[in-house]
DNA sequence: AGCCACTGCTGAAACGTTTCACAGTGGTCC
DNA sequence: GGACCACTGTGAAACGTTTCAGCAGTGGCT
């Protein structure tokens, strides 16, 4: 193998060194039976020899799409993207092509720039889970013909594909698994996120709420839902909603909470139990994702579980047809949540111990 | 701005827009200063009317180097390398340059194949942490000209750069501070993996170990340091392995455990609490890596800590010098990892109650 | 002998960009 | 008034590949 300069050795030297045209090289790389066994032996030795490599950019060039998708999600760090992005890249493997994968890390301004990226490399379509409402971006990159699949958001309608989980249904179920164990103040963690999949959620949670009406039937008092500044879904931010809730006054405080995702249940529940709070008979969690270490949280957490690399797969499925070039039809799946009930939210808790101060 | 075809509008269409002339469009794009304003402004113009977006392929294609550098980690789900893969992101962006991040998953043909399409993609240089001994591919890497620097992997040899983290050193950590604790019997996890990274985390547990040689001071026996099958380094096999240690004979019961990494130890803990096993005066536990859901863990864990996102940063920098083409001289950087003690392991455990039945 | 079909290969065009030698145009200086 | 300069802009070559029209050779058929 030639040293130092394979990858600056192109067709055309592979030509000279086995005595036929490019053309013919091009033929053994593309479509090896139109070529002579013996001719297609003599190119490939040259291959071997001069550690040839395609060049892709010149294959892209020439043949005007790539061989990739982008894919571009909110937060690397959130396992549940991780566990999507696996699924994407299972189909994109499937099918040949290679996964572009950025984070946007929740910044509006990373989020742009990597779109820019991806039009530059001409990738065949693009999976995004984007930030707050749809940029301008998004729709520049759909005018320019590029496909993009939203990600973990409803798609507002029915121009692109967009694959979701009926996040509001996620909410509701969390709150009222609550309220079904007793609790009557409950906080909504993160929902100071302008993330339209946050807002749902709390949406749902509040209906939950709202739906108990006045005086329970259990005869405790009206519930309600509360919301703390805070718009981060990290488990440090988890961590600084504890030192919050522990601050309030014991008849106003809650005695459970319903976290916008995984991470900020995990950092909720760490710093209680290192307060001594007692996970779940002082206090109740649930979680969103049920990301693998929900089940290995401080306290085993409930979390409402969303079909992490089906939703990836699902997505990519969907933009690989709209890229395909065929007679696409956008599609809206949604997939439903399910409620993982664990040790954080098991304890009952009697409703008329928690009435309220009159105010 | 076009309909439907901006990406496929090239320069020369803007060129004509604007009437000028292609290598005028070029340098409005690239040295903006050669032109003067009134075309420069109406060049500009020009590109918004029409969408024009470069292609990154031709551009590469003439400059004959890329503006990206790949990055292929272990697993993707480890937040080590999510960490890790930050660290380079932010290098990476300040030269302008953007990542290829790939996931081997621990699979060498998966490994084989993403070096595989980066050297199609003839990224600038390859920061990879690779799976057991050094791949040819690898070598095939250096040779056709592709700087390779390992991460998280120490160098067999000057010839190229690493960079690591003192692996015995860590496993030595771990493994002293149980011993100091009392511990007498201690499994280490993960050790059948092949990586050399946990090999040298056993070894260091293992010199620790036999450094206290016969009976110890504190009048309790020779201690050991177990092995159990198993090569995993996730969450599901920590679960598997605790119910292996209590499967075990309680006279040959490990009281500890060393993980090879937090994702072991956190699944570990969680098995062990949900049996009813009182962690750490029953059992201890440390882990590896130190990563965010360490603190949050079952128990909150004790770990070795890595630097992580400086691990990547230090990483992405030598490759940025060494890619960068003046006189690179090669380094092998090694970090010191630290102990980070939390409840995980913090009771004291008498050795004389640890006293092996005689064989 | 003439024609055809088939096989195997060639050589050039084209993809979209950057770069570079060069040309045109005024202005300045001697 | 000529030489020189700075400033703008032009147009073609080149990057490495794929594709395609076409050519040469071969063998079979009439």
């Amino acid at each position: 193998m030639s040293r130092e300069a394979a990858l600056t050795t192109s067709i055309r030297d592979v030509a000279g060194r086995a005595g036929v045209s490019v053309g013919t090289v091009s033929n053994v790389l593309n479509r090896p039976d139109v070529v002579s066994p013996a001719t297609r032996e003599r190119v490939r030795s040259a291959i071997a020899e001069l550690g040839f490599v395609r060049n892709e950019s010149a294959r892209h060039l020439r043949a005007g799409r790539s061989r990739t998708i982008g894919l571009l999600v909110l937060d690397i760090a959130n396992p549940f993207f991780t566990d999507v992005a696996r699924g994407v890249e299972e189909v994109a493997e499937a099918a040949g092509l290679s996964v572009l994968l950025f984070n946007s890390g929740g910044r509006p301004d990373k989020e742009a720039e990597h779109l820019e990226v991806l039009a530059e490399q001409r990738v065949q379509g693009v999976l995004m889970s984007p930030i707050a409402e749809l940029m301008p971006q998004v729709w520049a990159m759909r005018e320019r013909g590029v496909p993009v699949v939203l990600l973990d958001r409803r798609s507002p309608g029915p121009e692109q594909c967009a694959v979701a989980v009926d996040d509001v249904l996620g909410g509701r179920l969390a709150a009222e698994h609550l309220l079904e164990r007793g609790h009557r103040r409950i906080v909504f963690l993160g929902g100071a996120s302008t993330l339209p999949q946050v807002q749902e959620r709390r949406a749902g949670a509040q209906a939950a709420v709202d739906a108990v009406g006045g005086a329970g039937a259990d005869g405790g008092p009206r519930p309600s839902l509360l919301a703390l500044p805070g718009n981060e879904l990290t488990v440090a931010a988890g961590r600084e909603a504890a030192a919050r809730i522990m601050g309030l006054p014991v008849q106003r405080r809650p005695t459970a909470a319903v976290c916008a995702n995984d991470l900020l249940a995990v950092g909720l529940l760490q710093e209680l139990v290192r307060h001594g709070v007692d996970v779940p008979s002082s206090f109740a969690v649930v979680g969103y994702d049920d990301i693998d270490f929900a089940a290995a949280a401080a306290v085993p957490l409930s979390s409402v579980r969303r079909p992490r690399a089906e939703l990836g797969r699902r997505a990519a499925e969907l933009l690989l047809d709209e890229a395909g070039g065929g007679h696409h039809h956008h599609e809206q799946p949604v997939f439903e949540p399910t409620l993982v009930v664990r040790e954080s939210s098991m304890a009952r808790r009697d409703p008329a111990a928690d009435q309220e101060e009159p105010s």
